[in-house]
DNA sequence: GATTTAAATTGATTTAGGTCAATACACAGT
DNA sequence: ACTGTGTATTGACCTAAATCAATTTAAATC
């Protein structure tokens, strides 16, 4: 049985016969920046929103891959299992990201929704035909997949040949970032994910990264806030630390 | 200065007008793979074969992405480097293998060769735009980009999650599912690249894949033959061993 | 607001893999 | 064959992060 079963059923289009799209607060993030009036429609019409609870599954690593996602809204965890259950989670993905570009006919991964999550679900073969017939839709979905390429090795260094304390840093930096490409505040940062999932991203133990948490602070590098906010008071010299230098 | 040029100068055409695609031994494995005779002509006008010495730079990371490549025979390696000079290998690439989906405007990693090397060189802009008239070429970059990704994130499990010796394991198993993939026997698999290479692929020191390699030497589970050869006995059980069951 | 329950933090101890150092081996050049 | 230079292996020791084990804090649920 598909994972998505366990969830919510997909939600009527809350506009009628209107295109659900008019009312997407992600679009010009999303890869549906690309299509004009005319194709927007096209995609919508094999467009279906969904919510998604916090925790549930998404989608199951190995199954039939039989859609394809938008996050219009929230935050998803992306992970791999070992058969002895050590997890690591190979990436989030937030509103305007796009889910299912990495895989053949299965899965390659599991995805789970880490807060409430709002989808924009799109059967996988009608998407790869419109795929073929909107160049420009093909186009963003290469160049999507070009940065994500370049995120992947990134992860990589940070993974293989960084300290926790650099992991760490590399981590909130990188959601500063985000919000810097948004034109938001880089500071602070929201931390919707757990503790866990941080070290199963980072490749660390939960009590390496509440450790390494708390040696920032104390050391003035970073202020935790409540409600999962961190308050980043100096870009410039944590982005040494995160390199190491 | 772009460091191709200290490598050998572009070999002239030895096909003189004819197209060089017509000897290439690795054309079913490369994206070529899906040109017509036609359009195979049209890359091979903005195409340039080439020939790079062991250990000689391709690229480096921040250049100006002005060249994509075809690896036509040879071993690359692509890397990252921290400030301090640690290294990350993000990728091996062999014949047949594209190098260049993951990059914008400048390179996100350095590539050298590994061995010596055969490359077919584009001009990233001509080569764009050939991408736009050729909309077999996109869909075969766009599938070769998500298996990339697909990699990327197994990759990601084995820096994050795998023991060393697991990691050894499953770079060795890798390299062997290659060589089935295309219908050669799947042992004994060939390690063109020096133990510092593995280590900085698999996010370990020289001194651990020695000492792991011995060990499972010791074991069994491998047999090291001259010329950087490694025989697998039992692939089953090395299966099990790189999952960790 | 009181009561569970889960998540996060902190402490004590262990260990896998790193570091430092000394051979051993392989092969390129004479 | 001999010699030199880089690469690989092995050994002794060390350390960053993991593991094991309490607490503390926060967030649900009644």
């Amino acid at each position: 049985m598909s994972a998505i079963d366990l969830n919510k059923a997909p939600v009527p289009n809350p506009f009628g016969t209107l295109n659900p799209c008019a009312a997407c607060t992600v679009r010009d993030l999303s890869i549906c920046q690309v299509l004009n009036e005319t194709d927007l429609q096209r995609l919508a019409e094999i467009a279906t929103t969904m919510e998604i609870a916090a925790r549930a599954p998404i989608l199951d690593e190995g199954e039939d891959a039989s859609y394809l996602f938008n996050v219009t809204g929230g935050t998803v965890k992306l992970y791999k299992l070992l058969p002895d259950g050590r997890r690591q989670i190979t990436g989030f993905l937030y509103g305007g990201d796009f889910l299912g570009i990495a895989m053949n006919e299965q899965y390659a991964y599991s995805a789970e929704a880490v807060t409430g999550v709002t989808l924009c679900r799109f059967p996988r073969k009608k998407f790869e035909h419109l795929l073929t017939v909107l160049p420009n839709l093909e186009q963003r979905l290469l160049s999507a997949a070009s940065n994500e390429l370049v995120q992947a090795q990134d992860q990589m260094v940070l993974l293989g040949r960084k300290t926790a304390k650099e992991k760490i840093v590399s981590f909130l930096l990188a959601l500063s970032r985000r919000l810097e490409a948004r034109d938001k505040a880089p500071s602070p940062v929201h931390l919707p994910m757990s503790r866990s999932d941080i070290a199963d991203y980072l490749g660390l133990t939960t009590e390496t990264v509440s450790r390494t948490f708390s040696a920032l602070k104390r050391n003035g590098d970073i202020r935790l806030l409540d409600g999962g906010k961190v308050e980043l008071p100096d870009i410039e010299a944590l982005t040494e630390i995160a390199d190491g230098y």
